[in-house]
RNA sequence: GGCCUGAUGGCAGAAUGGUGAUGCAACGGACUGCAAAUCCGUGAAUGUGGGUUCGAUUCCCGCUCAGGCCUCCA
């Protein structure tokens, strides 16, 4: 089989994957802080992961992906004190409309999801084994982490403290005795959420619940952590050194994966320049719009920028309707166990094992779309069979299968075909199939104008009429 | 200011030390009663200046430009 290979950000290099338990794949993906809807750049590392881990998942007997939610965090108290409304319900809802979002984009559910504010045990054990060790402190009601006590602090980011000084101009909290120096823990009055622990009431710093997350579901040492580029400093960094110091001589994940960021115009979809649209924006354009974001995302390498505008979403649903006009033919169904269609599906998909080229894996879809079209439709295949470099005879139906069954893996093409065409249920269908019932009858007695006239009505119903040999089928625009 | 990425046709976007995929758009052809769908084909690209090499888009250095991080961030 094709061996795996990723780009580890924490080297820099492109490197053969080899699990830590042949049998166990065990990765950590930082999820979502529950405080506001998630916004596109925030689908791409869940879209990116889902990927990865349905990869994973034909690879290897077990696969175990937690991603989790931060249910306790500043801006989810501000939003609490501006709004009214107790954070109990704005993380409840939320982490609710976060699922309905990403599943909209055609996103499994991770196996553990951990809540931070069910983990604050694990999370205080961990300060407590980081203050033994001689890694943090206490002060001020704080537990702070001592930057200076880890030597490899700054390696993940690739940074050194002294570099990261020189450009900072952040206030250096009095307590720290180090300016680079971060809360573990910090205290928290009466208004706010808190839990009781061995330094008075308070709440944990955002880089310990990953830390504390990922130790109590997979370990202290694991394969895989993913999230977007941006939280490789501080956040990875951080929560790196905590894991390390706490647990010595363990490497905390072996692989980091890091996808690249979202822009528009240019520039950084972020909630703190406000310009951003969320899931659920774009959602609204239709029921095609969840499946063809992915596709957008997907088009590109997860590790580059991608410059958003609708334009590129709009051609994303353009490329889909060919997929589905495929899938949605009435095409013979090949055997489970045909060996060509296997041969297709995993020639399609290879590109995935060298660093998740999705980009290539979605060409070579189309490749199988061509190839079946031709099976089907007519015409010659042999330029595309140059080109790849198959010498493969694909009848009716075979590349169809493949074509369905690679993009699975991708989580693409999932959708009901003849739901995608022609949109839901309706009770038009009934009228249109008739008008389309007298418009061949019409042709068949060579009465064109008649044909015409019946197929100008359906167009401007939005109804497109696709003529084959002996029947007529249809869709909307 | 420091550190890090990146720059490929009109747009998007792969790949590669030896004649640069694919998609969208455009144009032409086949098919069709005409269309649509489909197939075939055409035009069109490696930011810039050096270096290494028989050969560089690919490797190295400078420059320009863009983006990211250094502060909450996916």
């Amino acid at each position: 089989m094709t061996e795996l290979a990723f780009h580890n950000s924490a080297t820099r290099r492109r490197e053969i994957f080899v699990p830590i338990d042949a049998q166990h794949v065990r990765l950590y993906v930082c999820g979502p802080t529950v405080y506001d809807l998630a916004h596109l750049g925030n689908a791409r590392p869940v879209v990116v992961f889902d990927v990865l881990t349905r990869l994973l998942r034909r690879r290897f007997p077990r696969v175990t992906y937690v991603r989790n939610i931060t249910d306790v965090d500043d801006k989810i108290n501000a939003r609490s004190r501006e709004s009214g409304e107790p954070i109990g319900a704005i993380t409840a809802r939320t982490t609710a409309d976060f699922h309905r979002d990403m599943e909209a984009l055609g996103c499994l559910p991770p196996d553990e999801e951990p809540r931070a504010t069910d983990n604050i045990a694990p999370m205080v054990e961990m300060i407590e084994k980081l203050i033994a060790n001689g890694n943090a402190y206490a002060a001020e009601g704080h537990v702070l982490f001592s930057v200076p006590s880890y030597a490899d602090y700054g390696k993940l980011s690739g940074r050194t403290p002294d570099e990261m000084l020189a450009g900072a101009r952040v206030d250096v909290a009095p307590y720290k005795r180090d300016p680079g120096d971060f809360v573990l823990w910090k205290p928290s009055d009466d208004g706010m959420p808190g839990w009781d622990s061995p330094w008075g009431r308070g709440r944990p710093g955002w880089h310990i619940e990953c830390s504390a997350m990922s130790w109590r579901y997979l370990g202290a040492e694991f394969d895989i952590h993913g999230g977007g580029h941006d939280l490789i400093f501080p956040h990875h960094e951080n929560e790196l050194a905590q894991s390390a110091c706490a647990f010595p001589g363990s490497r905390f994940a072996r692989y980091w994966l890091h996808n690249g960021m979202l822009l528009v115009d240019g520039e950084k979809m972020s909630k703190s320049v406000g310009n951003f649209l969320t899931v659920r924006d774009i959602l609204g354009r239709g029921a095609w719009a969840g499946e063809a974001f992915r596709l957008l995302l997907l088009k590109t390498h997860y590790r580059a920028a991608i410059d958003y505008t609708v334009e590129r979403l709009d051609e994303a649903h353009t490329e889909l309707d060919d997929f589905y006009a495929v899938l949605a033919r009435d095409l013979p169904e090949p055997d489970a166990d045909d060996a060509l269609v296997a041969e297709m599906a995993e020639w399609a998909l290879e590109p995935l094992h060298d660093d998740l080229n999705t980009a290539l894996a979605i060409a070579r879809l189309r490749d199988l779309r061509t190839l079946e079209n031709v099976a089907t439709v007519g015409g010659s295949d042999t330029a595309v069979l140059h080109r790849i470099g198959k010498a493969w005879e694909p009848e009716s139906g075979q590349a169809a299968a493949a074509l369905r069954q690679a993009a699975a893996v991708l989580g693409l093409l999932g959708s009901d075909p003849r739901t995608w065409r022609q949109g839901g249920q309706s009770d038009e269908v009934a009228a249109i199939e008739a008008a389309i019932a007298a418009r061949l009858a019409a042709r068949a007695a060579k009465n064109w104008a008649e044909a015409d006239r019946i197929r100008g009505e359906l167009s401007a119903q939005g109804i497109v009429l696709e003529d084959t040999a002996g029947a007529t089928s249809w869709r909307r625009v």
